[in-house]
DNA sequence: GCCAACGTTGGC
DNA sequence: GCCAACGTTGGC
């Protein structure tokens, strides 16, 4: 079992659409380092739904229900997508900032590479950050 | 809206 | 193969 993070814009897709959909399709995918992680991923694995752009944070958990196959929204070359569906909302969402101030989050990819938009979460930052969720400010 | 970071493209 | 120009992502 791995974790992930993926990322999406809230005006292009957003954890109510991810929500009424139930299942989602992540495609669209065009860079080669975010494609791997594509490709890496299981059945089971769970990712987080971060939102960037508008108030960056991570808010919500889903789960791979399909792993990688050929993306239908490319037109030409090796692109993949999976399908996640949605799982539940954190309590509270977690913000970039809040990351940022969390010593034990310093490593994650989120802060190391900001562009790429999905990126593995070890099992310590995932619960780390879960166990932030729980807690109040 | 601005700008830094970074990926891609194309001339040489 | 190098590098300038350009486009995109994403934080602020």
């Amino acid at each position: 079992m791995r974790y992930w993070l993926i990322k999406s814009e809230p005006e292009t897709y957003s954890i109510e659409d991810l929500i009424s959909e139930d299942i989602g399709r992540w495609d669209g995918v065009r860079n080669y380092q975010a494609r791997n992680f594509l490709k890496d991923m299981k059945l089971g694995d769970l990712c987080f739904f971060y939102r960037s752009v508008h108030k960056p944070a991570v808010e919500a958990v889903c789960k791979i229900v399909k792993e990688h196959y050929p993306d239908p929204t490319a037109e030409s070359g090796d692109w993949v997508c999976v399908d996640v569906q949605f799982q539940n909302k954190l309590q509270r969402e977690i913000s970039l900032g809040e990351i940022k101030g969390n010593e034990a989050l310093a490593n994650m990819a989120l802060l190391k590479q900001s562009r790429l938009s999905v990126q593995p979460v070890t099992v310590h930052e995932f619960d780390e950050i879960l166990k932030m969720s729980e807690q109040k400010i």
